[in-house]
RNA sequence: GGGCAAUUAGCUCAGUUGGUUAGAGCACUUCGUUUACACCGAAGGGGUCAAAGGUUCGAGUCCUUUAUUGCCCACCA
């Protein structure tokens, strides 16, 4: 392939007309899968699984970040696959579509069980096919040929097997204990899914018999089976213990035992409060300390139960107010404080408030598995970026208890249980496995199957080793993964879950590093709300954008754990960005001759000598920077790269006197190194360049080419010519000069007089043997030609850069005076000093002159 | 109650292990259509890095205290 003579690239950058067909070419080439012939060690991401019930956000958007580490890791030769899946998303998918099912007025009720996970599957179907389209616009190079849902058969196989394997080592049990109850979901919830917002309510003083009682909640009276008092407190000293007679609300006398323990305050309210078991957690453990007995109120539909009497069937907020009046009817109420602020709870998905009961669920005994888990993280085989977050999951892990992992939704994996109907006592009261194996145990008709599903983050703490082994990669050196990168607020419900159930069923952490990304949010920092108006979404920017410059505003300017403000504004500032490589890029191709084809670029001109500098230490720094997850800075590196040294500079000097072979490799280059960020507007240039016919995405990440070493001096040369013309254009705008003449005594710049004239717009460049006219400043000295009028109007300008000097230079003495800097500072910094100081006084020297003469 | 972050230019944010005269993008002012780009170019203005103290030859960076904001965890009869 040769240069297309008839060559021609549109003015700006169009990202419809690339994406779509990039993308494809790309997946049909197999790019995406893991290259078996590939010189490096696999590199592993799992995607963290998007809920299959809703279209993609910005948050998920941030898993640009895998994009990054995925391609970079593939161009430099590492068999690199990154996993797609979709979570069925137990309880969360079930709020969704029960709220599409409210505005046609239904209820998951009126279809019944059956037929409502029908719908939802398809459901859940139907959002997987929208999801993967997005990911695929988004240009994540994900593997779509090993693409996971949590509810595949093979996926659902090993957790079953996860189960099993528990339940052995006994560290599954079922227990009869006080669980966080939706009423709404008709299901029992893990405490992390359980968030407390504060909100006032009447705390009411009711009699029991000689004690006066705080409460806000009188409803569940008809389970208090004692009184608790603080151990310490004398007012009720001679009480504990004994049995007091207490007038019910529902007219009869009963009796109460008094006991005594430490977790009463006895500065709260009366110093005594009634326990009930059932339906507070705090009751509940002193029901286990002191024996109490269990009695529920309240049932899991919320309503109150036969043992409530009159109030029965009331649902508990009607009953409490129902059961206060009468109270207050009958005496019994001693006054209530109408302003007690507290926290409640509500189920973090539905919304809807936590009313704590007794059923019966499955827990995860997590004494012994957390150990390795503590111990991982403490030893660095999993490392945190940001690091903060170690000591974080650590706490976390230390404090974690035991893990209701049943819920009674009806959107779920269900739990492969199945108990015995039967009256043969030999036989165990369940089994865990199929229901073949429970026929075949307990015999026909002798057995009932569970009910109850997992926890949905119970299957997905499983999903790194799951999905590899389902796919056949878990042999292949692709477990333990390399990064899991996911959002921060899944710390705890997902992540070190993973760690736990990845120890237990492999022996090794499921990844080596967790990278955690922060909320994206609006341009002025806040959390993005529907309710705000300040969603951005996706999907409508890459239309109007382009991909590219999304993912660049999700790159640049955000840092790992840290909350990141994007807008609109900070989008199309990229899209600007692309545009530039576009065009640097169609003039360099445009201007390439005929019948050229690519050679290894050589270093000619001083700026050649600096524009290859440049390039060595981007290549440097953009490696550094992505190997140590500083995403933004490799962004900014390349951003300021192209801009602000080739496009400005390199790109305007070589229309003087062009190196073509240098232009498309630092082209080339740029490219490369901007790829894993913005791999559209790269892979659509990279396919327009001379003689190429393999694919940017899998071409070598570049390294510093050792055998075209730049020339210090030489690219100091530019870099001095460099600040010659922006001196020279600075009088020039300011003073409104046109083509002024520009007088050097130095040698070196003179030998650029074009390269000079052109770049400041100069009349001429020449060279003198002694300056004269208007002294610009420079380390190598310049001057433009100036009348005294002009050198008169510069004069406060002189004098004001004079004395910034002055004290520049001052300060920089000052330090080389201090004998600690000396001492102790590193000998290269001490080096720079002194050069820097000999510069200065180099430059008032010249300026002195200059001010003499005015005067004089 | 415990913990974590943030506080740097008008706005949104960078600033890797302490070491140039503290940066970027946007916004702002002035000029500009020179054969890549107005999704552009040139020049410019703008910060005592929240406050106070400390360590150090040297602090935006480390330590202590305080203030403000946000988040997480726990508890709340």
């Amino acid at each position: 392939m040769s240069k297309t003579t008839d060559f021609q690239l549109e003015k700006a950058y169009d990202p419809t007309q690339y994406e779509a067909k990039i993308y494809a070419g790309w997946e049909q080439s197999g790019a995406f899968k893991p290259n078996p012939k590939a010189p490096k060690d696999p590199f592993t991401i799992i995607l963290p699984p998007p809920n299959a019930n809703g279209n993609l956000h910005l948050g998920h958007a941030m898993y640009v970040v895998e994009d990054i580490l995925t391609r970079y890791r593939r161009m430099q030769g590492h068999k690199a696959l990154w996993l797609p899946g979709a979570d069925h998303a137990g309880i969360e998918t079930q709020v969704v579509y029960e709220r599409l099912l409210a505005k046609e007025g239904k209820s998951r009720f009126d279809l019944g069980r059956e037929e409502f996970y029908k719908q939802v599957w398809d459901y859940t179907q139907s959002n997987i096919g929208n999801m993967t389209d997005q990911i695929r616009k988004l240009g994540f190079s994900v593997d779509w040929s090993r693409f996971k849902f949590t509810l595949d058969e093979d996926i659902v196989e090993t957790v079953y097997d996860t189960f099993k394997r528990l339940h052995d080592d006994g560290l599954i049990y079922r227990g009869n204990r006080i669980v966080n109850w939706c009423p709404f979901c008709r299901s029992a919830f893990a405490d992390i899914e359980v968030k407390y917002r504060e909100q006032t309510d009447p705390l009411y003083y009711i009699k029991y018999g000689p004690f006066v009682l705080a409460t806000v909640r009188p409803e569940t009276k008809f389970g208090d089976t004692a009184i608790a008092v603080n151990p310490k407190d004398e007012r009720y000293a001679k009480l504990v213990g004994k049995e007091i007679d207490a007038e019910s609300v529902l007219g009869h006398t009963f009796k109460i035992k008094v006991i005594a323990d430490d977790h009463v305050d006895p500065a709260f309210g009366t110093g005594a409060v009634k326990v009930t078991p059932a339906h507070d957690p705090n009751d509940w453990e002193m029901g286990l300390r002191h024996g109490l007995e269990v009695v529920p109120v309240i049932g899991t539909d919320g309503r109150l139960l036969p043992i409530a009497g009159k109030y029965a069937g009331m649902p508990a907020d009607e009953a409490r107010i129902a059961v206060a009046a009468d109270m207050e009817a009958k005496g019994l109420m001693d006054h209530v404080d109408m302003n007690y602020t507290h926290s409640v709870g509500f189920h973090d998905r539905c919304g809807t408030l936590i009313e704590p009961l007794t059923v019966e669920q499955w827990w995860l005994r997590v004494d012994e598995l957390k150990k390795p888990v503590i111990k991982a993280i403490k030893n660095g085989d999993v490392k945190f970026v940001p690091e903060r977050f170690t000591k974080v999951a650590l706490d976390w892990m230390e404090n974690l208890r035991d893990w209701n992992i049943s819920r009674q939704n009806w959107w779920g994996i269900n739990i492969p249980v199945f108990y015995s109907l039967s009256d043969d006592k030999t036989k165990p009261e369940y089994i865990i496995g199929t229901e073949a194996e429970a026929k075949k145990i307990y015999g026909e008709g002798n057995y009932e199957a569970e009910t109850d599903n997992f926890d949905t983050w119970f299957s997905s703490g499983q999903w790194p080793f799951a999905t590899l082994m389902a796919t056949g990669d878990f042999e292949k050196g692709h477990y333990p993964t390399s990064v899991m990168e996911t959002g921060r607020d899944i710390l705890f419900l997902w992540v070190t879950r993973m760690i736990m159930f990845g120890l237990f069923r492999t022996g090794e952490v499921p990844f080596r590093t967790v990278y955690l990304h922060g909320l994206v949010t609006d341009e002025h920092g806040k959390k993005m709300s529907k309710s705000k108006g300040n969603v951005l979404n996706p999907l409508e920017m890459t239309d109007k954008y382009g991909t590219d410059a999304l993912r660049l505003a999700l790159t640049i300017g955000i840092t790992p754990g840290n909350d990141g403000s994007v807008s609109e504004r900070k989008i199309e500032g990229y899209r600007n960005f692309c545009n530039k490589l576009w065009n640097v890029a169609r003039f360099i191709l445009s201007s390439l001759p005929e019948d050229y084809s690519p050679a290894a670029p050589k270093l000619h001109s001083p700026a050649d000598h600096w524009m290859q500098a440049k390039l060595n230490a981007a290549i440097k720094d953009v490696t550094t920077a992505i190997e140590d997850y500083r995403f933004s800075d490799a962004g900014q590196i390349v951003y300021s790269l192209l801009w602000d040294d080739f496009a400005d500079w390199y790109v305007e000097a070589s229309k003087v006197s062009p190196n073509h072979d240098l232009l498309v490799h630092t082209l080339e280059t740029i490219l490369t190194l901007v790829h894993p960020i913005a791999p559209f507007v790269s892979e659509a240039i990279w396919s327009h360049l001379p003689d190429r016919d393999t694919a940017l995405i899998t071409t070598d990440w570049p390294v510093v080419d050792k055998t075209r070493t730049p020339d210090k001096a030489a690219a100091r040369h530019f870099e001095e010519l460099k600040s010659v013309v922006q001196a020279a254009r600075t009088v020039a705008a300011e003073e409104q000069l046109s083509k002024p003449v520009v007088l050097t005594t130095n040698s070196n710049l003179a030998e650029s007089a074009d390269l000079v004239k052109r770049l400041a717009r100069a009349g001429d460049l020449k060279l003198v043997k002694e300056g004269s006219g208007l002294y610009l400043g420079t380390t190598a000295p310049a001057w433009i030609e100036a009348d005294a009028a002009l050198i008169k109007a510069r004069k406060d300008r002189l004098h004001r850069y004079q004395a910034e000097k002055q004290s520049y230079a001052q300060n920089l003495e000052a330090k080389l005076a201090n004998a600690g800097y000396v001492k102790s500072a590193p000998a290269a910094v001490v080096q720079d000093t002194r050069d820097r100081l000999a510069e200065t006084q180099r430059l008032l020297e010249r300026l002195g002159e200059q001010l003499a003469a005015l005067e004089g």
